[in-house]
DNA sequence: GACCCTCCCCTTAGGGGAGGGTC
DNA sequence: GACCCTCCCCTTAGGGGAGGGTC
């Protein structure tokens, strides 16, 4: 006579809750081995247990239900062999992709903590600063701050569907030609700094930003012409020369200021 | 004056969906900037657009939308910074389980393709094991069928609760001096193999199963006997001389057999 | 005619009840 | 008195409708 255990017996052995047991019943993964008729108390036996540890193994390793289900009904090592491999697959997938989101923030943690700790704007500084690798969009002369808006967006959903992780930072390339000849900002292009595991990437242009000696000044942007001459004149008059790398980038300030349109930008030239 | 945008402009040129922009106004995420009163149709302009970078960063590195909302009623970037760091860490935790996970389905996978290519049961072979990792139960001597079960069902839970991983081998440590001497099977406790990344670990006594050199012979549950008394006989004739270690090991057979009772053992005893 | 609205039901793996029988 | 039953509602981040107004 096998011994019969009731939902809670079988529930405290194998250290399931009663809830789940139900479920499993419904969903067709394990039913009862004897269900009472009149009271439909639900009577589990030992040999039944083992199902329970598929159950709780698939949980563990993060495979749905369903597909466990599937395998129960085939029986077959073969068969779970596959259901165990593909899940294997699985979780490595995930690995690979945690660990670029986890680099990435990184990143973006260091850009954050890099505004929040420049207490000075409209002064000039050097920075050294390492390369960095962008996907970027050309500006027209006349496009409006909405049309660069609209222009970023699809800078963004290009990296989505390509799967090229966004780095945290944003900016324009200037031309400097027209910075110091006929001194205003010229905006040439629009970027976005990425993650580059692998350089190859047919599909998008990726463009270096040399790493090196940066000669930077940061403002709010009702502050930017003041501060963009100032800049200009330092250079010129200590005859620094530019090596032919301008941008302007938006740094974190507070999100407060990003709805006032109080933004914070650094403008660096590499020397 | 701002320009408004639609919803379905709004979506298409942010990349999400119009129903995820719906629900982002329901939970409060983001309202949009203006709602006809008539039609009840959402308006949005393009410095909201920012936000939804956000709620798609949040997203991306798998933090819940509920944690982004105190964070942009914040509107402060320290707070943007302990969140960022808060989801960083939990991150890495993530991957850490899931490559331990990796691991244990790597091993498993092993077991189970050895299980499939083993093709002839009662015939005598050797075997090369690597060193094994184990958590261990007493059994007594008046222990039934079922007090072992239970006793196994315990064993995991104090695997669950340690977080401890298995790695899918079960079996039992069996008395060598009863089975050569008095010529039958006695178990003295029942284990299950474990991974061991940091080997201290306190609360849980971890045995170990020497590597090396195992003679083995395997058989369903209804060949115990005499597939155990080949093994005996042989080794006594051969003088094999064990050294000190046998288990019995259940082995992956199909899943039907577990049912029937009809499962795969393997006897192994270090030599 | 294409766009937008508000319900409403569905997804995973259960958790937490209420209200009422059963061991 | 402790245990078990069947509803039923709730969780995340939306997807996919139906049925009906709006640009």
């Amino acid at each position: 006579m096998k011994k019969y255990f009731s939902i809670g017996e079988t529930a405290k052995i194998n250290n399931v809750s009663i809830q789940a047991l139900r479920l499993y019943d419904r969903m067709g993964l394990l039913k009862p081995a004897y269900v009472d008729p009149k009271s439909n108390y639900r009577y589990y036996t030992i040999d039944q247990f083992i199902y329970l540890d598929l159950i709780r193994y698939s949980k563990y390793i993060g495979a749905p239900l369903k597909e466990l289900n599937d395998v129960l009904h085939n029986k077959d090592v073969l068969t779970l062999l596959s259901f165990i491999k593909n899940q294997q697959q699985i979780v490595e997938k995930e690995i690979i992709r945690l660990e670029n989101i986890s680099k990435a923030i990184g990143k973006i943690e260091k850009k954050i903590k890099y505004a929040v700790e420049l207490k000075e704007t409209n002064k000039i500084y050097f920075r050294e600063i390492e390369k960095r690798f962008t996907v970027n969009t050309i500006l027209n002369k006349k496009d409006e701050d909405s049309d660069i808006e609209i222009k970023l967006r699809r800078l963004d959903r290009i990296l989505e569907e390509n799967e090229i992780i966004f780095e945290g930072e944003t900016g324009y390339f200037i031309d400097l030609d027209i910075f110091f000849n006929e001194e205003y900002i010229c905006y040439k292009s629009i970027y976005s700094t990425v993650y580059m595991k692998d350089i190859e990437n047919n599909k998008v242009e990726i463009k270096e930003i040399a790493a090196g000696k940066f000669i930077c000044i940061a403002y709010l942007n009702k502050d930017r012409e003041s501060a963009v001459d100032k800049l200009r004149k330092y250079m010129k008059e200590n005859n620094i020369i530019p090596r032919g790398m301008g941008v302007e980038t938006q740094l974190f300030n507070t999100l407060e200021s990003w709805q006032n349109e109080d933004l914070l930008y650094e403008l660096q030239i590499l020397i």
